[in-house]
DNA sequence: AATGAATGAGTGTTCATTCAT
DNA sequence: CATGAATGAACACTCATTCAT
């Protein structure tokens, strides 16, 4: 029995476990619909059957949950993103597959995501979060070795992963507010404007 | 000297308009440094030799500061971009000096907007601060215009402009983050990218 | 055990009641003393053991705390008032139940409403009151029921309920600041004034 | 001219009195309003030509304007009713006379006093302003002499004072309300509320 | 004297977090 | 573990009063 609790978890595991996902999953959509700030851990537990206690019981904070949100997207979005690149055979294949993956990852967050800004607060683009910051670097990583290997001109990397980044995410914010959701259309159109420009770049070897 | 005082101004008058100046100063930087939400009245004027009451004496609130803020940065920008539009003779060279506009600007901001991000804040990349919709709505106009009048390709105005000022923004960020900045190789990767993209992107016409 | 918890209210629950009494127990003390708009959210709490943060678990705001205490008296005196109503005889006896009946309960109300005005600060006869306002509708009701059926003459019914009032409600005042308190004689010299004046009053029939 | 200058007024001394004046005037209007609490200071210079630091030239604080406003009121309405006490040669003359000269003297006061209550307050019924406190004193004089000799029956002073005062307040209160104002109606009412209630009151002699 | 900007303690209220049950 | 009442620091904002001009 004490080794079967190793494996199969108990009633008790099970529940901590759907706690804890119903706690990030309320919280995903407060903090997308009022900001981080705004945001109250009351409005977080009262999406939920639990108690103000029990949230302080699954998380430290208001701010570890948040955390916890971040890491939760970037661990679900890196091994998709990586896995493109294993599969692809060019710059723009793996290009045109990671924001494929980026948008329909992003259509899927459903509108929880998607604000209801409060006045004139700043947009929560969430541009330093884990989840992002996790996205860069893969980004990064795998342009960096693309021009190494001379598929692709060599450019100024920051600048170039930062404005790829940037691209795809504003198209993305924009796709988001169109009925129906055109995502090939998007992708299409990043692509094309990132690949497009690249070759006009100025070189860097 | 009582004529004197109808054309210069009273060291009381200037003391008021020097204080109004430091509030602004102050909360360019607080809400730089911690975004609107968690910036607080008292940040503020911490930073200024005033006191609380008197930040009330010039803004009646925490919300107008920000829209102050907002509108002195909109009112100083936008006459700049637009002199770059009727001085231009294609849509290189207007985005070439716009972009070099907007990034001197931003330069000269100084370390203001710099951040040093509290917690696990968003980033206020402040979208949706009038100052940036000025520019937004301004390039956007000028963009229509120029693909209306077959300077360029007709693409999606949406998405290319959307797409155009988060290259700016985001290699802006970048470049400001370097030693020296480099204002001019800055504008040319944004310059080359956006016009670059162009051609290849999705027609519409 | 387990059925008992049905019967008899839990520790906790003795607890938030006792909790609602004292504040509004220290409530009717702190805005006797010191009127509403001088009493502070902070002076009442003070008189308890609770923090600033629990005053508005129990009310809302300030304002609802002195709604509650006003509610509150009304709600007791009334039924009382009106019982008297229901077995008086005539005009007299009603009077005179009615009388006893509200400086009865003003000594009851302890010294809560006992004041030591702070400066300059008008007396919170609470004239406004709810409570007031009630005995007032009722007052006003019997007396005009009374005259309907000629059991007294016709008089100005707004300045004579307006005026019986008054005088109950300053010599009860004065009563209360006697040692030994002295109902009965207070009641006697009420309800005489009130009874010998009224066959005096201009009639309106 | 130092000798004129004890005599008649200089134009400085002319604007002083007429600053104090104004401020009397507006602070007046203003308490009456919106109640002492409620009521700021800038509430009261704003109906004047002067600034906040002048207020403090003519009164030390709010508080005293306060006060100097009901001293004011005594000081005009004592004589008054002292006088009418002079000429008066029974007990209903001199009530007649004195309750007329307060119902007149409140009209005249003018919708100053009128209130507009703010929310749940109490009234400001100013029942310990010294301008009440100066006419209840009077009064009770007034009465004690004649029941002294002997041309009233021995009451209980105290709560015979308080109720008449009450009565007439009450009474003033209603009359003010109502379109046309009828000061001999309330008069009317009033005395012989009073003097017909008083035979019938407990005797202490 | 007069001005009105400056001051800062104080107000009602919120909310992340703790803790007794 | 769960609960939700208790806590108290913090917030935006007000206002009587002071003080440099």
């Amino acid at each position: 029995m004490a080794e079967a609790a190793l494996l199969i978890p108990g009633k008790r595991e099970q529940t901590k476990l759907a706690n804890r996902e119903a706690i990030l999953a309320a919280a995903r959509e407060v903090f997308g619909e009022m900001g981080y700030e705004t945001a109250t851990v009351r409005d977080i537990i009262r999406r939920t059957k639990l108690s103000v206690g029990a949230f302080y019981n699954y998380y430290r904070s208001k701010e570890e949950v948040f955390q916890a949100l971040a890491d939760d997207g970037a661990r679900r979005f890196k091994p998709i993103l990586h896995a493109q690149y294993e599969t692809a055979t060019d710059a723009e294949s793996y290009l045109r597959a990671a924001v494929r993956a980026f948008f329909t990852f992003s259509a899927g967050e459903q509108e929880s995501w998607r604000l209801q800004r409060p006045a004139g607060e700043a947009v929560p683009h969430a541009n330093d979060t884990p989840e992002i910051r996790a996205v860069f670097e893969e980004v990064r990583t795998v342009f960096a070795d693309i021009m190494d290997r001379g598929l692709a001109p060599k450019v100024d990397l920051d600048y170039f992963v930062a404005a790829s980044i940037a691209i795809a995410r504003e198209v993305c914010d924009k796709m988001l507010e169109r009925r129906p959701v055109d995502i090939e259309g998007a992708v299409e159109f990043t692509v094309r404007l990132i690949l497009g420009g690249l070759p006009a770049l100025p070189r860097t070897d």
